[in-house]
DNA sequence: AAACCTGGCAACCGCATCTTA
DNA sequence: ATAAGATGCGGTTGCCAGGTT
């Protein structure tokens, strides 16, 4: 496909825009419209290309862009969103109104991204840096804590941006599906939305969420613990997939409840965010029987909820369950599982969701981690739900 | 006061994607 | 179905202002 070059064009000016030209072309579009940008240099008498004209436009010509400071919760929302889009400017500049995907970008690159390292969390992949946080502890079990916690999330991140994407997609036939995660515990300072609430009836069985088979895979390639082999089987399985842009409509609530803290996680990075401490809990597991793919496990043992089989063979997750006081029984099978832990058995409080690993030996033993910076991020994201275009 | 350094930001560039004929 | 054009997006560059030496 052959393409005419567009700003190396002969006598036409490139660097920063003049009063003048400003002038010119914010007259001519209040008055015509941009239409074609191609066409729109000749015809706003400017000797410009019609990409420049655009980006000087979009970037800092429209009357509805908001410049100067960005407040702290632009930029608990940017670092929030970042988390779980990455690069993608324009899809968070979609959930800041006026501001746009460049300022977003360049914000970011110049002051959020440097912050983060300084406080000692990656910015790209919006997780503790393990030495940082690790150096002098001298305590191996919080390190190793860490490091455990480290990895989760990291999966997390790519996990919950592809489960939004696909509850998105399936959310409006099947108002059912928020249970499925990270919903309900939002403390997000940055929370722009009204949620609603709706009832359900019997649920359709849920699609194989390909986090699992990424769990999964990594869990039989790999040794237990084995970051890298884990991070690439992951990037194997999320590679396969587009991550395609739908319309939200998920529907949750906004609860918030005391939960007991066991473990001793450092969350001073996040709280330095802006979000509270962190609740982990601990759980036991019991061993169920291995589910038959694309079976829909009913009332069995202590589900008293639906829980769904993975297609994906031996791993499976259990998407909502009953607690019964301080423990939270629920059945996985060998290998990997989410668990989604919800207050009292009420759907609506999710108290937190787990990746579990029992591996088989029967009464294997998980941490449940804390939500609350994920639940304000797919909050931010669910945004869209009210009204806002879709970003993805 | 001048030279140098640094951070911030507007704008450019090239590629990807979408639209249209 | 395909090619060409138009637009969008993200990475990068380079200018400029302010600070430091």
């Amino acid at each position: 496909m052959g393409r005419s070059p567009c700003c190396s064009k002969v006598g036409l000016k490139k660097g920063p825009w003049t009063p003048e030209e400003d002038q010119k072309l914010l007259a001519y579009i209040e008055q015509h419209g941009h239409g074609s940008w191609r066409a729109l240099p000749a015809n706003a008498g400017l000797q410009r290309c019609g990409k420049s004209c655009r980006l000087r436009w979009t970037n800092y010509l429209r009357p509805d862009i908001k410049r100067g400071k960005f407040s702290l919760q632009e930029e608990q929302t940017i670092i929030q969103l970042h988390a779980l889009l990455g690069n993608r400017w324009s899809a968070i500049a979609s959930h800041l109104p006026k501001r746009t995907d460049n300022e977003i970008k360049n914000h970011w690159n110049t002051h959020l991204k440097k912050r983060l390292t300084k406080m000692g969390i990656d910015p790209m992949t919006h997780k503790p840096k393990l030495d940082a946080l690790g150096s002098g502890a001298g305590n191996a079990k919080d390190a190793a804590n860490l490091n455990h916690m480290a990895q989760w999330e990291s999966a997390r991140l790519e996990a919950e941006g592809r489960l939004v994407r696909e509850s998105k997609l399936v959310l409006v036939s099947n108002p059912l599906q928020h249970q499925l995660g990270f919903f309900g515990t939002s403390r997000s300072t940055t929370t722009q939305l009204t949620y609603n609430n709706s009832t359900s009836t019997a649920p359709p069985p849920l699609p194989c969420l390909d986090v699992l088979k990424a769990w999964k895979r990594t869990w039989t390639k790999s040794t237990r613990g084995n970051y890298n082999s884990y991070v690439n089987a992951f990037s194997d399985v999320m590679a396969m997939d587009d991550l395609e842009s739908p319309t939200s409509t998920l529907n949750f609530s906004d609860n918030s409840f005391p939960i007991q803290d066991v473990a001793g996680f450092d969350y001073n990075t996040l709280g330095a965010l802006g979000f509270n401490k962190s609740p982990v809990l601990t759980c036991e597991t019991s061993i169920f029987k291995e589910p038959e793919p694309e079976e829909r496990l009913e009332n069995s043992m202590d589900l008293q909820e639906m829980s769904y089989g993975c297609t994906d063979g031996n791993a499976w997750f259990v998407d909502s369950f009953r607690t019964s006081g301080n423990d939270q029984n629920v059945n996985v099978t060998e290998g990997l599982a989410d668990m989604f832990v919800y207050n009292g058995g009420d759907q609506k409080s999710l108290l937190a969701v787990e990746s579990c690993d029992n591996g088989g030996g029967g009464g294997g033993s998980f941490e449940l981690e804390n939500k609350s910076y994920w639940n304000g991020t797919m909050n931010l994201v669910n945004a869209s739900s009210s009204g806002l275009p879709p970003v993805f």
